[in-house]
DNA sequence: CTGTGTGAATTGCTTCACAGCT
DNA sequence: AGCTGTGAAGCAATTCACACAG
């Protein structure tokens, strides 16, 4: 019975896995810690920061050791500190430059989402198909043609493309967008996309979500009165890979003007 | 109000539980079983299926046999007919009102949404607290005050709330519409919201999605992968828009004006 | 022989509970 | 003491692989 060596070499810095899940949530612990600045906290702890997120404790901390230790024991998390590490783990120190593809009705709406330039995620390019769209002017973006995605994409660095087109053309212009040099591509067109491997695609679709709405509507129906399956007030994000879909949290919606 | 015993018949369908993610995907697969009627298929293999939702055919399969056994062994499913059980398990025989608070930038995209009506989920109502919006009129609804939401939920029996006003406001609307008799609500205020245990809510949040793929860029920075090539990538990029797969007619999403 | 339906194995995520630092 | 960090237990979802219906 030779027992192997069981030696577990080298393995420096191994790279930690962080779940997806995880990453998802660390978003939106981001944007609670920016409150807690902004109400002069120094410290939080993981109990505190777990209740205004709506995960447990428990969680949060696991979630949290996936970058390291960044909390001090008896005492908690250091804001500012935390703050730097979740983003940097979630790449807003690198530049990232979006492009957006598709300035009607829903696009327009992005285009103006303070959320994002808000956020370090400034729209640095636009395409539309349509002549009355192309070269107008969107927050100060002039809206190019599609036919010139891959260049300028190349141009300016993009590495984030949001597809909000019909879905016919999506296909499309995901691929443009990838011969471009986009690496990920956040997709609100109702369409599966096809991209290489090493392209990360995430999809939004609204009809879906409300028709997982629908289905718990349906559900309570059936179970009549108190089903007593009640999570608490947060909400559920999943998914990960391949055609699936997910939604998260976070980010500065559109002020009602 | 009391809504009368409704006797279920000695629930001969010991309803399986159904997990939250299928549910998901279940509403994906039924955008494509559309696609595939519109092209004249009376049947379609999980292979068929799963592939076009982007899925493994094992999990599409398992999906299927939580809402029973639709399939006919060694042939596949019959598309007319699982859309009907797919429509029915998803409450989507059952009618659903739809009411939106906001109708900011976000908010207004969302109210001519296409994918909406044409999915079953007519907007039906509207509320705002700006004076300039309350009293305009969008796809032939009138824009209500907020102050009116209770009542007019009530009064036409909304299900579904979408909440798109700034994170400050969401907390006060979502109360508004919990007390308007709302049992589900989707989300886009970046604000996790407090409901009590039987109501269901989705976020939606699009600066999470970004910093989420943002993630994914940095990440493979650092993995330092050999750039270029891409493996599988699939379609041709023409110089002319080229959305031309097999996308029947359901897929109008945000028409580009 | 084809392709569904499903127990069993596997993988991944969450929750628990407690050791250990401050 | 108080609170983090984490092995280990507990669940939920995915994948495998094959019996069986048409």
């Amino acid at each position: 019975m030779t027992t192997p060596p069981e030696t577990p070499p080298a393995a420096p810095v191994a790279k930690r896995p962080v779940p997806e899940a995880t990453v998802t949530r660390l978003a939106v612990y981001l944007r609670l810690l920016g409150e807690f600045a902004e109400n002069g906290a120094e410290t939080v702890s993981s109990e505190e920061l777990a209740t205004a997120s709506g995960v447990n404790s428990a969680k949060l901390r696991k979630d949290l050791s996936y970058l390291g230790s960044y909390g001090t024991r008896g005492v908690g998390y250091d804001v500012a500190s935390l703050q730097h590490q979740l983003e940097r783990v979630l790449g807003l120190d690198h530049h990232q430059s979006v492009a957006l593809v598709g300035v009607g009705n829903l696009g327009h709406a992005l285009a103006g989402y303070a959320g994002f330039a808000g956020r370090g995620f400034p729209v640095s390019a636009m395409f539309d198909v349509d002549p009355d769209l192309v070269g107008i002017r969107i927050n100060g973006i002039e809206v190019g043609h599609v036919r010139d995605i891959e260049a300028v994409c190349r141009d300016r660095g993009v590495t984030i493309g949001m597809v909000a087109t019909p879905g016919p053309a999506a296909q499309g212009v995901c691929d443009l967008l990838v011969r471009g040099g986009v690496q990920s591509i956040l997709n609100f067109a109702p369409v599966v996309l096809q991209v290489p491997a090493d392209v990360e695609v995430r999809k939004v679709d609204l009809a879906v979500e409300l028709q997982v709405l629908a289905f718990h509507v349906a559900r309570r129906h059936v179970a009549g009165g108190s089903d007593g399956a009640g999570a608490t007030a947060s909400a559920r994000a999943g998914g990960t890979n391949d055609g699936d879909m997910n939604v998260g949290t976070n980010g500065s919606v559109v002020s009602p003007r």
